[in-house]
DNA sequence: TGCTGTACGTA
DNA sequence: CGTACGTACAGCAT
């Protein structure tokens, strides 16, 4: 039977909705657990938010377009009178559920709603009355009330929407369905209540008669009446127990029928829908700690069809379906609902495959590529949130969803996190996930090892637009689904409250999660059809997700550093600069700031008057090091400026250096001595990883100096080493591979040295005349062609001129041809695809080509240039991690690979394993792709860092 | 407090 | 007027 039926017809004049408020208040503080519903503040807010999410949903279904809710009033009424005993157990409202009822009245004044109290009535009374009135007056009427006694209003217009089991699910009692379930009309359904009597009432009704017996005596005589004038002819210890209670049965019918006849001094006509207070429902949600969901719920649903401003509720005004949950706190309840929920474990489509580079021709990628892609549509979300820092997690909450359901759970003990690893185990590979690295880290922190998933849409999210860097999930929402949901961020509260600032963490769990989850199935889905069509789906398998996991493991190990070598470098280091800058200030005459290039331009340019060498981009003289440097050298007749810019140089240095060593003691985890980076793998549009927090891929190593503060990175307890292990010359084995240029591949297979084999290519003489200065040129030039260098750049670097550069450029080219038409195709290609592409198929896009600013066109030409190379480049070393740390374990090894600086590895050496460790990471590193060119790994083996370099 | 510019460390 | 990054500081806006 269908609630609309009678509106489908026409012939009513609207529905009527009437709300027994105190049932459904009831109803809802007894479903929700008070524990999962309370302010930081510890106000419970279970019922306020069962009762706006009940009646929400209720009008989102029904469509009233008038709304009462009715409320018993404080004190007693006429049946306190008649039957003292009446509504005892109410009265025991626990306190937390009293002090919601003004809350909630409140709610219903921001939302326009009528609420009406009768002193000396029930609420039933008002409901009674109500829903007679909207009978006679032809509407459709609707009783939303978890009292039975209002059953007795049924008609053929008047409908009781009667909670069931679960909170949610809502029973339309219609008289067909009072029938079906008591056997007796509605008229009828007093009587069979005062038989049976009303636990929940507090009132006791004949003994050992239930509703079965009470609808059988109504049924046999007719009804109430006719059974107390029949009372003696019922045999039996029923009968019995019915004429010794005779008087409660007549009492109870007296109580139970509900006053239909008040004056409430309203009409029907006065009930329609009121104007929302939007300020005011934000204050009292937002004290209430309710998450913008809710908000958003219940604005949707009594703002329905009208336009608002509220940027809250534009959020989801558009395709963001959020899920409902249950919480889930027990072992048992996680498993039946993945039982239910998820689907069946199928382990076929992970077979491992080999990683090959996308010109090996293959049909089976594609046809396995677009299974993924399928697979996707089929497969559930895991998010988890929390405090995420390597080696210190703090674990929040997690949720789970598939299709429209899910669960969350916001604790998780010892049992929970085993079943969670059962389920995780077994279902993995159905799994999405947004950050497997992150989210591994997270659970971690309760002990839960998260296998390898699916999907991972923050990865595939890079791999479709490696320049686009969404920080937060809103972001790549906003991009990638062009769905437009506000953040909410600390701070972000609108207006001005007069109460406390609201928990912030409670509301993210309110909300946050869910939304979140959301967004990531939406996501995975249809970057899974992006990545299909890009062709991108192995490189997500093969390469990002495997090697995420080898990242996981990098970061939760970290690095130990020797904290007393580390303080006693500061030391020496702050003691030099600040002797440097003693120096300084001598020699200027003043204490200015040498960290001030502002300052400094002052001194130099206008108070020493020196003649300014190169301008920065905004127009101000620069003073970086390389200006300085000449500077000094040109005038150094001028004595104390020469002698100040010395000093300024050697502070320079030694307070970089000794900002370094800081910055590494800060990062150090007090608990293990270790420092553990973060390796971004969705940050550099290349394809390489970037390491934050603190950055260890720029530790120094080019000068001496600098390089000491390697030894500090020393093998921790447990191991007795490091290995370094390096690519030498990748970049160019790339570009010689690519281009097929035979000269250049024929170089790098003689075995010699580089770059002065190919020195004596360029200039003609052999090899053993090679000056030293022909070898740096031609190694700079070398280098100097993966980045797009200009002749004027070269000049710039080898300090020659811009002829003689201009010329060594002719050479090499004229000598390495393939090489030019090679660089030149990758722009060509890149300008008419509009992306390059790695050997795997790593893709990134250059809209930039097309700019008519000649700068940008030209930028865009360079990074084009460069892109394929260093990606290339990134993809081997990738790969290469990926092999050596499954060898690793497959040997059974302890050593365990714990930073990459892009073409270098450092490993962590166990005890007696370095000579297998170095064959094996060796191994893994050389022949991670099979190129013209071999890939050539020099490795060192040390104490430390430094120490290891080779 | 947050952003921009400058400088400088790495591959 | 060379690609790709991250960080620290000063200075200025807010």
């Amino acid at each position: 039977m269908n609630a609309n039926t009678a509106t489908v017809e026409g012939t009513t004049r609207g529905t009527l909705l009437v709300v027994d408020g105190h049932s459904l208040a009831f109803r809802a503080f007894f479903a929700l657990p008070v524990e999962n519903f309370s302010t930081s503040a510890g106000q419970a807010t279970n019922a306020v938010w069962g009762f706006a999410t009940m009646l929400s949903q209720v009008i989102d279904a029904e469509h009233p377009d008038h709304l009462a809710v009715a409320f018993d009033v404080k004190g007693g009424t006429f049946r306190n009178t008649m039957l003292p005993q009446y509504k005892g157990t109410r009265d025991a409202a626990p306190e937390d559920l009293l002090t919601q009822l003004p809350l909630i009245q409140r709610m219903l004044t921001a939302l326009g709603v009528t609420f009406i109290e009768k002193p000396g009535y029930e609420g039933d009374d008002v409901i009674g009355t109500l829903a007679s009135m909207g009978d006679k007056a032809g509407y459709r009427t609707l009783v939303l009330s978890g009292d039975r006694d209002a059953f007795q209003l049924i008609n053929d217009n008047i409908t009781v929407l009667y909670p069931g089991h679960h909170f949610k699910d809502l029973k339309h009692m219609t008289p067909d369905a009072v029938v079906e379930k008591y056997h007796v009309t509605p008229e009828q359904y007093p009587d069979l209540a005062a038989l049976r009597g009303e636990t929940a009432d507090n009132i006791p009704g004949v003994p050992g008669v239930g509703d079965g017996f009470a609808a059988k005596w109504i049924n046999l005589y007719g009804g109430l009446d006719q059974i107390i004038e029949h009372a003696d002819e019922i045999g039996g210890k029923k009968g019995e127990a019915l004429r010794a209670n005779i008087d409660q049965v007549k009492l109870n019918r007296s109580v139970n029928a509900l006053v239909r006849d008040l004056d409430l001094g309203v009409s029907i006509e006065d009930l329609t829908f009121g104007q929302v207070d939007a300020n005011q429902l934000n204050q009292l949600f937002t004290r209430l700690e309710f998450g913008i969901r809710t908000k958003n719920r219940v604005l949707r649903t009594f703002n329905a069809g009208k336009p608002t401003n509220d940027p809250v509720q534009q959020d989801e005004s558009g395709k963001l379906e959020i899920p409902q949950y249950e919480t889930v706190d027990s072992p048992e309840a996680l498993e039946a609902w993945v039982r239910d929920n998820l689907p069946m474990p199928n382990g076929h489509l992970h077979d491992e495959r080999e990683i090959a580079p996308k010109t090996t021709p293959s049909g089976f990628a594609i046809d396995h590529t677009k299974q993924c892609a399928q697979s996707v549509a089929h497969s559930w979300v895991l998010q988890v949130e929390g405090e995420s820092k390597p080696g210190n997690a703090a674990y929040a909450s997690l949720m789970i969803a598939a299709h429209d359901k899910a669960i969350r759970t916001n604790r998780v003990d010892r049992d929970m996190a085993s079943q969670l690893q059962t389920v995780l185990d077994e279902h993995h590979q159905s799994m999405v996930v947004h950050g497997y690295k992150e989210q591994s880290h997270l659970l971690e922190s309760v002990g839960v090892a998260l296998p390898k998933p699916l999907f991972d849409t923050k990865l595939a999210g890079y791999l479709v637009h490696p320049d686009f860097h969404a920080d937060t999930l809103e972001q790549a929402a906003a991009h990638f689904l062009d769905l437009h949901i506000e953040e909410q961020s600390e701070g972000a509260t609108q207006g001005t409250l007069d109460f406390d600032e609201p928990d912030d963490s409670a509301q993210r769990n309110d909300n946050q999660l869910p939304r979140h989850t959301a967004i990531v199935g939406l996501l995975a889905r249809k970057l899974a059809d992006s990545l299909d069509q890009r062709e991108q789906f192995s490189l997500l398998e093969s390469v990002e997700i495997p090697v995420s996991r080898v990242l996981y493991g990098m970061e939760h190990a970290g690095a130990q550093v020797d904290m007393n070598r580390l303080m006693s470098m500061r030391e020496q280091l702050a003691a030099d600069a600040n002797h440097a800058q003693e120096t300084a200030w001598q020699y200027a005459g003043e204490r200015v700031n040498l960290q001030s290039p502002k300052q400094l331009q002052k001194i130099l340019f206008e108070d020493m008057g020196l003649k300014p060498t190169k301008k920065t981009k905004t127009g101000s003289y620069t003073t970086n090091a390389a200006a300085l440097q000449a500077l000094r050298n040109r005038s150094c007749d001028n004595d104390s400026a020469c002698q100040f810019l010395d000093a300024l140089l050697l502070h320079r240095e030694k307070n970089k250096l000794k900002q370094i060593v800081q910055t590494l003691i800060d990062a150090t985890n007090r608990s293990d001595g270790r420092i553990h980076t973060t390796f971004e793998q969705t940050v550099a549009a290349t394809g390489r990883l970037s390491s934050v927090d603190p950055n260890l891929q720029n530790i120094p190593n080019r000068d001496p100096a600098g390089r000491e503060i390697r030894s500090a990175f020393v093998p921790g307890e447990g191991f007795e080493s490091l290995l370094s292990s390096d690519y030498s010359q990748v970049e160019l084995r790339i570009m010689a591979d690519l281009s097929g240029d035979e000269a250049l591949i024929e170089a790098f297979r003689s075995g010699r040295d580089f770059h002065k084999y190919v020195a004596s290519l360029v200039y003609g003489v052999p090899v053993d005349e090679i000056t030293s200065d022909q070898r740096s040129h031609v190694k700079a030039m070398s280098y100097g062609l993966a980045y797009g260098l200009s002749t004027y750049g070269l000049s710039q670097q080898l300090g020659i001129k811009p002829g003689e550069a201009e010329s060594l450029k002719r050479q090499y080219f004229a000598t390495f041809g393939k090489v030019h038409e090679y660089l030149e195709s990758l722009v060509s290609t890149a300008r008419e695809k509009g992306y390059t592409e790695t050997i795997y198929g790593r893709r990134r896009y250059f809209p930039g080509l097309k700019s008519p600013n000649r700068a940008v066109r030209d930028a865009a030409e360079r990074a084009a240039l460069n892109a394929p190379i260093q990606g290339s480049a990134a993809d081997i070393m990738k790969i290469a991690m990926i092999r050596a740390d499954d060898a690793l374990h497959e040997a059974g090894l302890a050593s365990r690979i714990i930073l990459q600086i892009h073409d270098e590895l450092v490993v962590e050496v166990a005890p007696g394993e370095a000579e297998r460790v170095t064959a094996l990471v060796k191994d893994a590193m050389e022949h991670a792709v099979d190129m013209a060119v071999p890939l050539d790994v020099s490795t060192g083996i040390g104490s430390d860092w430094q120490l290891a370099a080779h």
